[in-house]
DNA sequence: CCCGGATCCTGCTGGC
DNA sequence: TGCCAGCAGGATCCGG
């Protein structure tokens, strides 16, 4: 579910409640949520009796800093994960509750119905640019375990000139490319199909198609709807995804690609489509987002 | 290299 | 009312 507006959000929301908050235990619940770990007692073991120092986050990826600890604690949200922060001892765990970070006041839930998330005691490894390694975080220190993703849009550090070569060194589909994190990262299937109605990209182009400006474009386009997306506390569809206060966001109704199949597209009133691209649904306007082929044909007619 | 498909899960919705 | 197929915001692996 969530994508990097959604885990940005959480993470604003974590950071004003659990700042300088001692990590007392950590509870198993699901031995699922922890699957990455060869040793589960690490979370216990790594944190308890630290203090959090810092909630930081890289594309999709949220990690805790703790003082003096040898690791981050590390999330992934998977499709469905959630991190409730309560400021006392919850009484009742919601159900499909899956870690329990007990704090000194209070207590942060993992809670993960799909169980596609998890949690892990990832040693921090140094940015090859030695810079700071996201958003949230002072430290050029990267968790090991997401030192395979690339910097986001909203990274201000994101060399958004490599990227673009990078990308145009490939023949995947825009949309393909958008969702492969090694490129640029916290993009998932809702912002993908967003970014490019709003580039006026149809998603199949392949990218080594579009112009070095046009990948340029389109990077920053994810950049101005995420933030977009940020400001308004993330996309709720329903239940699924609330902030770490348990509150939903309002992005949802900003949305002109995304879910809306059949519906008018905002600008040409086309109606739009869907389409199965990369095992995903994709949503678009068969008329604004023509494939870079065409657009040529078309150019290049009488 | 590139692509499509399957896979890991649970739960909801819509059609019959 | 019940059942079942299909679908869901992620990520990874495998075969062709």
């Amino acid at each position: 579910m969530p994508e990097l507006p959604e885990v940005e959000t959480i993470r604003l929301g974590l950071e004003r409640h659990v700042l300088g908050k001692r990590v007392e235990e950590v509870v198993i619940h699901s031995a699922r949520a922890v699957r990455k770990l060869a040793d589960p007692a690490a979370l216990e073991d790594d944190f308890s009796g630290r203090r959090i120092e810092e909630v930081a986050r890289r594309g999709k990826f949220l990690w805790f800093a703790l003082g003096g600890a040898p690791t981050a604690f590390v999330v992934h949200l998977g499709m469905s994960g959630q991190l409730l922060v309560h400021d006392t001892a919850p009484r009742e765990l919601p159900r499909h509750t899956a870690v329990t970070v007990v704090l000194d006041g209070g207590a942060i839930l993992f809670v993960d119905q799909r169980t596609f998330g998890y949690v892990h005691s990832s040693p921090l490894v140094e940015t090859p640019d030695g810079l700071p390694a996201g958003t949230g975080t002072r430290l050029s220190a990267l968790p090991a375990l997401a030192s395979h993703i690339a910097r986001d849009p909203l990274d201000p550090h994101l060399d958004l000139d490599a990227v673009v070569a990078r990308m145009g060194r490939t023949s995947s589909a825009i949309k393909r490319v958008l969702l492969d994190q090694r490129y640029v990262s916290g993009i998932g299937n809702i912002y993908a199909d967003e970014t490019l109605w709003h580039a006026r990209v149809h998603p199949a182009t392949s990218a080594n198609q579009l112009s070095p400006e046009d990948l340029g474009r389109v990077v920053r386009t994810a950049a101005e709807v995420m933030g977009a997306a940020v400001r308004l506390g993330g996309t709720s569809f329903d239940a699924m995804y609330v902030n770490a206060e348990g509150q939903s966001g309002y992005f949802a109704r900003e949305l002109r690609a995304y879910g809306r199949t059949g519906g008018p597209c905002a600008r040409c009133s086309t109606p739009l489509i869907r389409q199965v691209l990369g095992g995903r649904s994709t949503h678009l306007c068969p008329r604004c987002q023509i494939s870079e082929q065409r657009a040529q044909w078309i150019g290049s007619g009488p």
